[in-house]
RNA sequence: CGGGGCGUGGCGCAGCUUGGUAGCGCGUCUGCUUUGGGAGCAGAAGGUCCCCGGUUCAAGUCCGGGCGCCCCGACCA
């Protein structure tokens, strides 16, 4: 059987996310080392995101802002555990003027800036800074606000979507007047961070608090969200923090009270990123491609008409683009169905391929043959394959698919999601009590390049959450069967069993994991 | 930034050991045929063999130095 990727999952995992991008056309590499270009296919999937969490966050009271690309190298020196965090992956401009010397275009030397500007990594610093101007009294808070901008973190080893230089995303600052508070929002937002990445993308995820150790840089508190992909590995999704007052106290943001005492605010700040693109390909690509979950699918049914150079097809083409514009006028997720008609020239097979690539949930093709009997064949991408491993197609009277279309769509989103639910739940390991038991279950390290290793799931045991040197000694062990804490859910039993590590009494259970 | 692998038409690759006219598959273009599940035949276009230097009568091939990509490690969303 020919598939539409020529590699496979079984075979390489991580040639065929390769392939995914590359044959979805989602994007592709630049010539900016690490720096990816997003193609339409895939940036249309990044504004679907982008619509979704961005009517949530201002459901929840934020308003969107833009602050400026570029900070005073200054503004990092005020915290010091964020700078320690950021230092080595910061892009420096130092100068503002390029000259011809020599006959070489170069920066001119004449031209240096007093303080070098830092290509933001990240924002509180910068924002911080009005969050001081702007926070005068108890009435000003809760402050809360969110920006969509790009950042550039200078990578040692990129990946498209997963890890590049510079990447897009969402980050929330707010200001509030107590812990309690701030908490909350933390906490607020990470519920729909999950309820974007679990309703939109079909993407199931726990959530969690983080470890100590793998805090985001100058936080109180780092939860996230962690969806398992179809390797097994882990896949931080998004992270939400509780900043406490270190980066108030840094950049004096403080309000007076109701009392009339000079206080401190609690500050959160909370990001998701073009990585959940790298996700939703991990969760949901088979080996023909990409498989996307119609709600953030930027064409839901692909018509695919037949045309062969005769007199009928200007029949086809119109049957076809009639189709697509009634399917317009049905609303699917509460918004019009998006439908599209491949006009390109070329072999419909070629373009049916095509499309199988790229992942649109449902894929119409319209014959001569339907047109005469005034239906509609369809395949569902997340059904591919029928019966003598040929591509199933199904046909039905043409006001029935399209009185069908909304419920057809809502059932794949909802397969999608059921099929990656139960992955993860069938894969995460409850009972494994000791180190030993661990190492034996995800093997030694592997010594050589394999590239492919076992599916291995996720492990969730209990430990004694130490802090310190104690945390230490669990990250190493951990660190010598490639494996990292991704974090204790929120959801806890109530009876603790003692510390997988240390035979201590369990504090809590977390999850453990290889990841990206 | 360390270890390994790889850079050859748009894409995927062979050729390199043992130096001697640049190849294959897919794609593209043209024509004819075909026509509802990745078409067939015939023809065509398309390459500074990553870059710079060296050895040699002769370098895709050997040597040195760069750059880039991929995998593993360190770091990270």
């Amino acid at each position: 059987m020919e598939r539409g990727l020529n590699a496979t999952r079984e075979a390489d995992f991580a040639n065929w996310y390769q392939a995914v991008v590359r044959e979805a056309d989602l994007a592709e590499t630049s010539p900016v080392r690490g720096a990816m270009i997003i193609k339409p296919w895939g940036y249309g999937i990044w504004e679907l995101i982008q619509g979704e969490l961005d009517r949530r966050i201002k459901a929840t009271g934020h308003q969107n802002v833009y602050f400026p690309l570029l900070i005073p190298l200054s503004f990092f020196a005020k915290e010091a555990t964020h700078v320690e965090g950021f230092a080595k992956e910061m892009a420096v401009v130092t100068h503002h003027r390029l000259a011809v010397i020599d006959g070489q275009l170069t920066v001119d030397p004449e031209a240096k800036l007093e303080e070098p500007l830092v290509v933001r990594p990240t924002s509180e610093t910068i924002i911080g800074d009005a969050f001081h101007r702007w926070v005068r009294s108890y009435r000003d808070l809760p402050l809360l606000i969110n920006q969509w901008a790009n950042i550039v973190r200078w990578e040692m080893r990129t990946r498209l979507f997963l890890r590049t230089s510079e990447f897009l995303w969402q980050e929330g600052h707010t200001a509030h007047a107590d812990r309690e508070d701030a908490l909350a929002e933390t906490l607020r937002m990470l519920e729909v961070y999950r309820d974007v990445a679990e309703r939109c993308l079909a993407m199931p995820v726990v959530t969690g608090e983080k470890p100590e150790n793998e805090r985001f840089p100058g936080a109180d508190a780092t939860y996230s969200i962690e969806a398992m992909m179809q390797d097994g590995k882990a896949l931080q999704a998004a992270t939400s923090h509780y900043l406490g007052t270190s980066f108030a106290e840094a950049q004096n943001i403080r309000y007076q009270s109701e009392t009339g005492e000079l206080r401190l605010c609690h500050t959160t700040s909370w990001g998701i990123t073009t990585r959940l693109i790298g996700g939703v390909i991990m969760t949901h690509g088979d080996d023909d491609g990409l498989r996307l979950p119609p709600m953030i699918a930027p064409q839901q049914i692909v018509i695919v008409p037949i045309l062969r150079d005769r007199p009928e097809d200007a029949e086809v083409l119109a049957y076809a683009e009639g189709l697509a514009a009634e399917l317009s006028g049905v609303d699917a997720f509460r918004q019009p169905v998006r439908a599209l008609v491949d006009k390109r020239p070329g072999r419909s097979a070629d373009k049916r391929w095509d499309w199988v690539r790229r992942g649109p949930p449902i894929i119409v093709e319209v014959g001569p043959r339907d047109v005469a009997a005034g239906q509609v064949t369809s395949i569902r991408r997340d059904r591919l394959w029928g019966e003598n491993e040929r591509i199933a197609s199904t046909g039905a009277p043409r006001s029935e698919f399209i009185a069908g279309a909304a419920a057809l769509l809502a059932e794949i989103q909802s397969g999608l999601y059921a099929e990656a639910k139960a992955r993860l739940d069938g894969n995460i390991r409850a009972d494994i009590r000791s180190f030993d038991e661990l190492a034996a279950y995800f093997g030694p390290a592997a010594e050589d390049d394999d590239a492919n290793e076992p599916f291995k799931g996720w492990v969730r045991c209990t430990w004694s959450k130490p802090s310190g040197a104690e945390l230490d000694v669990v990250e190493q062990r951990l660190k010598s069967l490639k494996l990292t804490i991704r974090n204790a859910p929120l959801v806890q039993p109530t009876a603790l069993g003692p510390c997988l590590f240390t035979g201590k009494p369990g504090v809590e259970e977390i999850l453990v994991a290889r990841a990206y």
